[in-house]
DNA sequence: TTGGAAAGTCAACAACACTGACATAAAATC
DNA sequence: GATTTTATGTCAGTGTTGTTGACTTTCCAA
């Protein structure tokens, strides 16, 4: 199954076994590499991933809620405040009760977690960019469309809300 | 720099860095969905993550030895060591001393660890394969390529030593 | 024969996720 | 007005996965 060595228009060659573990080995190490140059900078604040997440996605949608957050990033409310009370603890974020729902709080980045997302996504965003340039828009487009088509539904769109937002 | 509203041939809107942080995002959600799947089975078993990566390279390479794998997957021998132990436990792999360097251990999957590798490895398949069809295969290539271009270049060997092994 | 590589083990620790339980405040509903 | 639900925060406990450092055994090779 899959293995087909002859492919034909039932089964394209591209969706043989062998090319999707490929694609999924291709997906592991890519993701390593993803993920290497924030982490190394992060080590230096004795912070980790999870605090790259919450800064990245308090600077791209600036005074979210706690509740949305946790949403967006899929993790439960004790592991987010763990990483939120630390932020906050440190001055790099700061939580504003809500005006009109007094129950709700909104995050925002201070000047120093400004500065430290913005040291963040520079160092990850000249990985990708020096991928995307190596590759050509083309290639960028196919991948992005393969990307979203793996998302599960249910987080594609909050993908998708962030991409509108984009197109403003 | 890089917010430049009217993209021209120096600067090419799939460039621009909102453009690089949806590519970060999708991938950011899209490896969310890339190991659900996985995950949701391997809780079954009281088993994680790092025992998907070891049964997907000790299959993919039978035979290989324990320092091969822990250049592969980039952990430490001790925190292989913790999963492997596990897996030999539970007799879902084997470990057989070299013949020719006895201090070597080669690792090979038992007919139980063979289930549970072709049982995770199908639920991920399946996902990348709906997501291949979905988006056809000029976006799959244009997929793959973005992925090589983002990989460390000293992992990238690995993975491209794994292609040239398909290639057979 | 000696040096060093490969493998395994033990201990300690940290990041990050989980569950469950509980508290507070405020909104929503009955 | 009383009750329920929602949003948030916190405490305690647990599990997976990673790390360092130290130590031992085995064994190839110079």
């Amino acid at each position: 199954m899959g293995q087909h060595p002859t492919p034909d228009d039932d089964f394209p060659s591209y969706l043989t076994d062998q090319q999707l573990r490929k694609g999924i080995e291709a997906m592991f190490f890519a993701y390593r590499g993803f993920t290497a140059d924030p982490d190394r900078i992060l080590t230096k604040y004795t912070y980790g991933r999870a605090h790259h997440r919450a800064v990245h996605f308090i600077n791209r949608n600036s005074g979210t809620t706690v509740n949305n957050l946790l949403h967006v990033l899929g993790v439960t409310k004790q592991s987010l405040n763990r990483v939120l009370r630390t932020l906050l603890r440190d001055q790099l974020i700061e939580s504003r009760i809500g005006l009109r729902d007094k129950r709700e709080r909104h995050l925002f980045l201070t000047k120093a977690g400004a500065e430290l997302e913005r040291e963040l996504s520079q160092a990850q965003r000249q990985r990708i960019r020096n991928a995307y340039q190596h590759v050509g828009p083309e290639a960028v487009a196919g991948f992005h469309k393969v990307l979203e088509a793996v998302m599960d539904p249910e987080l594609r769109c909050h993908f998708t809300s962030l991409k509108d937002e984009d197109n403003e």
